[in-house]
DNA sequence: AATACGTGGCC
DNA sequence: TGGCCAAGTAT
């Protein structure tokens, strides 16, 4: 067991932490959200919503796990799915590898677990997608297994309870709130000690605007009793995303059809259709003017091949690319910034082969494949010049 | 241990 | 607007 007091975390009498479980729950008993997941017992609806719920909004979630369930409503559907089927399902959301893991965890459970989901922590970590906060809200959840579920909020929580000086960011110190709360955890109703705690720190105890005076356990907080509420948690602030800039090209056939391409990386937006994109140094007027004019402008530098024409190269087409002008397309990542620059063109000559996974898609069909927002950021600012 | 991995809301 | 934040996990 680690040492609570090496961490400076003294931890409170037996009494004192029998009495903070009842205050806790009984505020928990009144003002708890009714949320759909909240209504099943079910292992795989509650695990559904802790993969959605990841560093995610419960607003956001919501339709998404109504839909989730509708598309696939047992493990093994999930299993089978399709890998369109399952992006389209995840669209929107973020965080793309947490349903492609879902699906893993969902074979394993095929495989592994003859199709029923694991009722043991052992089990329910060792699933594909389920770290230790997950592996504990599904155990205290559907299983009522006293396991910790240390999240974001938790950590909150406790670090303005007790005055924790470590950083609620860096993740070699979630053993130190997992620690904690193998001691305060309710072994009587461990589902619901857990989410109380999440709910209290999803609003009362928000990281923005808290109302700690509203606290139902204020009394037990040392940093409300000391006046440093707004010393706590510690968190360094995160880095800037790092600046990317793209060159998209939205080339249509005569028939009306939009080129696509399927990101065959396994990192960001994997899966994923898209509009082709080449990445550029940097913008600049000049370059743009040298791109657009390129065979009337003579350039003063030798400048390598143009984006349009390692376009047509890579891709065995001969393009009319259009003298258009389009908005700066921005999309931020977690860490990274697109600037996204739109270049237009007609095909005026198509090759059968291309060495990539590409499709002639008309607007319409748009809808039936897996487009991220980047994506849907373009093809609305292209719209918008067009009309 | 530090970084990659999405998106939307809020101020 | 830019920065912060959200029920984390994999590598």
């Amino acid at each position: 067991m680690l040492d609570l007091e090496k961490y400076g975390v003294t931890m409170w009498e037996k009494d004192k932490i029998l009495s903070f479980r009842q205050k806790l729950l009984a505020w928990y008993d009144e003002n708890k959200r009714d949320l759909p997941w909240r209504r099943s017992k079910n292992p795989y609806h509650i695990w559904v919503s802790e993969i959605m719920l990841q560093q995610t909004r419960v607003d956001t979630v919501i339709p998404y796990y109504e839909r989730f369930l509708d598309w696939f409503p047992t493990v093994e559907s999930l299993a089978n799915a399709p890998e369109e089927r399952l992006l389209k399902a995840w669209e929107g959301l973020g965080y793309y590898s947490r349903v492609r893991n879902m699906q893993t965890a969902a074979q394993q459970i095929m495989s592994e677990f003859e199709g029923k989901f694991p009722s043991t922590y052992e089990g329910i970590s060792s699933l594909k997608g389920i770290g230790p906060y997950t592996a504990g809200a599904i155990s205290s959840i559907a299983f009522n297994l006293p396991q910790p579920a240390v999240d974001g909020n938790v950590m909150r929580v406790l670090a303005r309870l007790f005055e924790v000086n470590h950083d609620i960011g860096n993740p070699s110190n979630r053993k130190l709130f997992q620690a904690m709360m193998e001691v305060l955890i309710d072994p009587d109703r461990p589902g619901d000690f857990n989410q109380a705690l999440m709910d209290l720190g999803s609003d009362i105890e928000a990281p923005v605007n808290p109302r700690p005076e509203e606290s139902p356990v204020k009394e037990f907080s040392a940093a409300y009793q000391h006046g440093t509420m707004d010393c706590y948690p510690i968190k360094a602030p995160k880095k800037k995303p790092i600046p990317i800039f793209l060159k998209a090209l939205v080339v249509q056939n005569s028939q009306g059809q939009f080129l696509l391409e399927k990101n065959e990386s396994e990192k960001l937006l994997a899966g994923f259709w898209h509009f082709p994109l080449i990445e550029v140094d940097e913008f600049s007027d000049q370059t743009q003017d040298l791109d657009l004019f390129s065979q009337v402008a003579e350039p003063i530098l030798e400048l390598g091949p143009s984006p349009q024409e390692s376009f047509e190269q890579d891709y065995d087409l001969e393009v009319d690319w259009q003298d258009l002008r389009f908005e700066e397309v921005k999309h931020i990542f977690s860490h990274r910034k697109w600037h996204i620059q739109i270049i237009a063109g007609r095909v005026t000559e198509t090759q059968e082969y291309a060495d990539r996974e590409v499709l002639w898609l008309s607007p319409e069909e748009f809808i039936n494949y897996p487009l991220a927002k980047p994506q849907q950021k373009i093809w609305q600012a292209y719209l918008k010049r067009s009309c």
